[in-house]
DNA sequence: ACAAAACAACCACCTAGGTACCACTTGATG
DNA sequence: CATCAAGTGGTACCTAGGTGGTTGTTTTGT
């Protein structure tokens, strides 16, 4: 990609504020941004793990779930939804071994792809990267604790109420991220099924802590669902 | 510690065989070693990470788990059984972000101690080890993923003859890592009760697939215990 | 604007697995 | 060797939540 490509600019204000490529130089990202394809997934669009990645990905605009299914039951579980200035897939980044994960597009999506190979060298040729690396794998193996300990740890009611507080907008009081997905995405994101969020998003809705309007989820009483999520009070 | 220490050599060897440390030179192996002191935990011995962790440790010897709990009901997950050549607490390295993790001994535990500080003064210097880290964490990164999911996409007797296929070693037929784990740790370990792994142990025994004598699970039959992984059977 | 598909709500049933016991064994300790 | 605690086996009960199906409502594409 060239810088007369009329989305450079915008490209490049993304890729600057990407936690992955935190501390790198104007440079260093042109120079990366110069060896990148953009490309468009368009909803549901889907790709696996299972060969090998050969490319690499950064999120410019959309969100895209990485998730774990069962074939057999056909279930699936979200492990992280990402959006703008996140990457994939960077365990095939770090080593070639094969691990059986899904990506599929939740919204239209915009990346930028470069090959695998051109990207290590990038990273050698620039190596403040790495702290970056590390620390962005740090934030989600964090994230990836609280996704594996959940389900065991806490009933779906409150995984629903932390996932709807973890996502409010302060001002509007609307959810942001997950709002204009699916009930059963939701059902994925905390380890359960379509039915399930159904009845208890009634539940929250019956006791006044939420209202629904056309698929937007408004938060009405922010306290309630606070002490829906620490387990104090069952509604 | 200095190389007069009588297992000065032993802290070595398990420093060089460690994936954390892969590719350092033995020099700054030994630069390493020199700042370090040796401790010992006793089983059941508890680290909290609520209060930030000053120090960075190296297991030397025994098995530490890392788990999350809910102090409501009591009930816990454990994310890793680390053991030699394991290290942690990573992710308070790379950033000072508090997250509710614990650590507790399972047997009696060698490790040695380094202020957090001089292990980043210490990285700072030796900046190859960027990578050992980043594959260090990616690897966990895969595990933590399947911890994530196994529970909600498995059924509890399919995940505990997935944790027993996990560990068998192939000539003996014996569980050398799970071993000697009192059933309630390996509840933890697949997200269960302790009265549920006892009634699936049960079962796996009255089906031929393993026997059991004074805490020592021994493995009769692995293709039946496949199959239960597999979920081609349920016995 | 209309048909088709996707999605949400609701219900009725069912089972995996969690809770709460008690009783037995084992191994450690004074 | 007597006692005590820890670990285990086993049971009965119960409920959270998963399954499947039906209906009505949005959204989408033509």
């Amino acid at each position: 990609m060239t810088p007369n490509n009329p989305s450079y600019q915008r490209y490049l204000s993304t890729l600057k504020q990407s936690p992955f490529l935190k501390d790198s130089s104007i440079e260093s990202l042109e120079a990366l941004l110069s060896q990148m394809t953009e490309e468009r997934w368009i909803s549901k669009n889907f790709k696996s793990s299972l060969e090998v990645s050969t490319t690499f990905h950064f999120i410019i605009s959309g969100r895209l779930k990485v998730f774990k299914s069962n074939p057999d039951t056909g279930r699936e579980h979200t492990v992280f939804v990402l959006s703008n200035g996140d990457v994939f897939d960077v365990l095939s980044l770090l080593d070639a071994e094969p691990h059986d994960v899904y990506w599929e597009a939740l919204d239209v999506l915009e990346v930028l792809k470069i090959p695998m190979d051109q990207m290590r060298l990038w990273i050698n040729k620039y190596p403040i990267i790495h702290k970056a690396i590390l620390y962005y794998l740090g934030e989600r193996m964090r994230q990836l604790m609280d996704v594996a300990t959940d389900v065991t740890l806490h009933s779906t009611l409150v995984r629903l109420a932390t996932l709807l507080l973890k996502n409010v907008n302060g001002e509007t009081q609307e959810l942001e991220l997950i709002n204009n997905l699916p009930n059963d995405e939701i059902a994925g994101l905390i380890g359960t099924t379509r039915s399930v969020v159904s009845r208890h998003i009634q539940e929250l809705k019956r006791c006044g802590a939420i209202t629904v309007s056309r698929k937007k989820i408004n938060v009405k009483n922010l306290q309630m669902l606070l002490s829906v999520a620490e387990e104090k009070h069952v509604p």
